[in-house]
Order: structure tokens, then sequence, then C-alpha cells
DNA sequence: TAGATTGTTAATCGATTAACAATC
DNA sequence: TAGATTGTTAATCGATTAACAATC
């Protein structure tokens, strides 16, 4: 791995579609594959497959491609997936109950270990074989179970005081659903997951199409 | 609206959070906002807000702000929002569900107008208000129902298939949710929503600071 | 008017694309 | 060896940041 080279957010946001598609090869019987074959199956240009990949070491062999077991190792590596980080979801209505029933998270080898809810109807639900602890033991249950990322799935109003409480119980990083903007300290990691900005992006294009002639 | 000037997706992508951030200052009473103000409640900076708002014209006034009320209207209107599409979710699982129940989709002004399943345990329940139908009955549904926009929400082996039917139905936009990539004719548009993006990227930046000192 | 803040142009930075030497 | 395909450098393109004149 090289150091002191800055790896772009685009490049990081390709790997999960890398390693996606090359799984799905693999299940397909394929053992070696090029730029070329894999950019056509995601929808990326070779080169740019190639940069990416030439930012964390070389993992091809020239004149013949990339293994894809092998290259599936490397990029699962540089993604972290092998730490099999634990995970909890805080908020379990309609989106979170989705979420902790999401089964591609699981194959991507994260953990649900716990869910966190603050209404006395969810608390003791079970969902996905994980009973919903109430949102007051959130403290000790994140040190016990040595939970990583937490995942805000609550109404938009409750959101920074769940992250606060995220953070000072202990996690690494946190996942928001939350439609706001969240504070956490410069050391904790947050990924914001904002669902109306593809479906805006939808309407602005869809209505461009309208009056394409003007 | 200026012409022959292409605006960026990063531009694009802004804009909704604008346009949220916009309207919870409403709420809170303020009237008048400068680019200042905005950039700070949303981790945008000012330079960047002005520029992306000037690609679609003149909002602000010069030594005062942006009328919020105003600058509300204007972004909705460039996003397509007053048109209030009608939306579609086909795959009434889990994810299916939750989206069919999000409410900022409803305060955006999008329609749930249409829900599809293709499980005979599943047609005929209701969700959110709307009853789901049978996935055969999709072409119909779409046309008497004037769909714009298909949300997929099925397994991944079957997301293509429903791709090709919302198309030939005749919808103009999809959502994707599915974790692979689909392919549609030019002329519809797609949004492909990876959640698995978003945790992978916290996995990586996580791992990079375990090992922080190599 | 003086102070504040926009809209816009120029400068910088970063990411993608193109080209090709290295080599399997 | 000849053909194929990677890894890498250079060229281009696009997006962000900085600076400031215009003006409310």
């Amino acid at each position: 791995m090289k150091d002191h080279i800055v790896i772009s957010k685009a490049t990081i946001d390709r790997l999960p579609l890398y390693f996606r598609t090359l799984r799905l090869s693999q299940e397909e019987g394929i053992d070696i594959i090029s730029s070329e074959e894999l950019g056509q199956r995601l929808g990326v240009t070779p080169e740019q497959i190639r940069k990416d990949l030439a930012s964390f070491g070389q993992f091809g062999k020239k004149g013949v491609g990339y293994y894809v077991r092998e290259l599936i190792g490397n990029i699962g590596e540089i993604l972290g997936l092998h730490y099999h980080w634990n995970i909890a979801v805080v908020g379990i209505g309609h989106l979170g109950s989705a979420l902790s029933n999401y089964q591609n998270f699981t194959s991507l080898g994260f953990n649900l270990v716990a869910l966190f809810d603050a209404s006395p109807e969810v608390i003791g639900k079970t969902v996905n074989g994980v009973v919903v602890e109430s949102i007051d033991r959130m403290t000790e249950i994140v040190r016990d179970r040595n939970i990583h990322i937490g995942i805000i799935a609550v109404p938009a109003v409750y959101a920074q005081g769940v992250a606060d409480k995220l953070v000072s119980a202990g996690v690494a990083g946190i996942w928001n659903f939350a439609p706001i903007k969240i504070t956490v300290p410069d050391k904790i990691r947050i990924v914001n997951e904002d669902l109306s900005v593809g479906l805006s992006s939808l309407s602005y294009h869809l209505s461009r199409s309208l009056h394409e002639n003007d």
C-alpha cells in the first residue's frame, strides 16, 4: 500500500462497486477478468478502474488481467471489510427495521449486534434476531458488545441527540439517515445518506426533458 | 434560467440540501439568510452556495442576502418539485415498505400512487394507504395513474426485469435500490442508490484510523 | 453614506481521460 | 515471439476556492 498518496473520495466510493461486481463475476465462474470486461459490467471506463486500483498497489498481471478471487480479497482488505465491524441501528421505525433486515450488509461482513429505540411499544421486540433495547441502555451496550458503527434512523429532530449519545458511548463511526446535518467531533467518521437527493435529482432531470425545446 | 451553461452534478446534488435547510430555517422564523449563515447550517462554504445558485439566476440581494421564502420557491422550481411527480414502488419487502412510508418524499411534493409486488402474500395488502398490486398489472396501472417514476426495491436478480417492465410501461425515471447495474434506454433517467457504498466507505476510513501510525 | 453581501471572474485544485512503455 | 493488458505518466477536463467589483 502506498503511503503519502491521497486517495480520492470518488475512488473509495467506486471500490464497493468493484467488489460487488467481482463477486458476481466469481459466482458466474469467472477466474480472470480484464479491466475492459469489468468496466463494461459496471459502467466505468477500464482506465478508471486501473487507475483506482493502482493507487493501492499492483493487483493485476500485464497481458492477462486480474485474478478475480485475489482482487476480491485485496479490495475487501482495502475497504477494511475483514474487520467485521459490529453495527447498531438506532430508531426501529420503518427505515430502521428495513436496514436491520438488509442482507447485503451481512454479506459485506458487518455484524448487526444491537438495536435501539425510545418507544416502549418497540423495546423488547425482536428484529432480524436482535432484541430492541431502550436507548437509555446505549452506553453500556455499546461498550459490552463492542459496537463500532451506529446507524441513525430516527426523525430529524432527535438525530443530533442520538449522535451525541453514540459518540459519548464510544462508537467510531456514524451512518446518518436522518435528513439533517449532524455535528460530531473530528475523530468520529460520519457518512450522511440522504435519500431525498436521489429523488430530487431525478425530478430535476425529468423536468428538464419536459421543456427540452425551450 | 441560463441556457447553454452546463450545471455540474455536484451542484444539482447540493440543491436538495439547500432546499431542506432553507425550509428548516423558515420554520424557525428566519425571513432573510446570507450565504454565510446558510453555509454554516449545512456545512458548505458560502462561495459554493453563491456559485451554485448563480448558475440558475440571481436570487439574492447584494448587501442583504436571500429571501428565504423566495429562494425556497426558486430552488423548488429548479428541481422540478412543483410538478408533483407520481411515483410507484416495486417490491414491497422491508426496504420497499420503508420507502413507501417515507414521509420526506411527500414533503418534497411526490405522490405515492402505486405499489407492486410479485408475491401473492403481499398483493392486496395496504401500505401507507395504497393497495399493493400484482406486478402483472404494471402496464395498465402505470398508464392509468400516470406514473412518472418507478422505485425498484426488489432483489438484485429481478431488478433488470422490473426495470424493463417499468420502461415499457412508460415511466420517465427510475430510482434503483437493487445492488446491481441496470441498463435502460438513453431517454430514461436512472439514479442508483447504493446503500453498501456508504457503509463500505465508513469501514475504509475506520480501518485507516486503526493503523494510523504505520 | 458606510457596511454588508451578492454575483462573477480568475486562480487553484482535483479527478478523469488518453497515451504508451513495460511486461506477462 | 506476437498479442494482450496492465501500471503510470502526461494532457485534459471539471469543480472548488479566492478575490473583488457591483450594488443594495
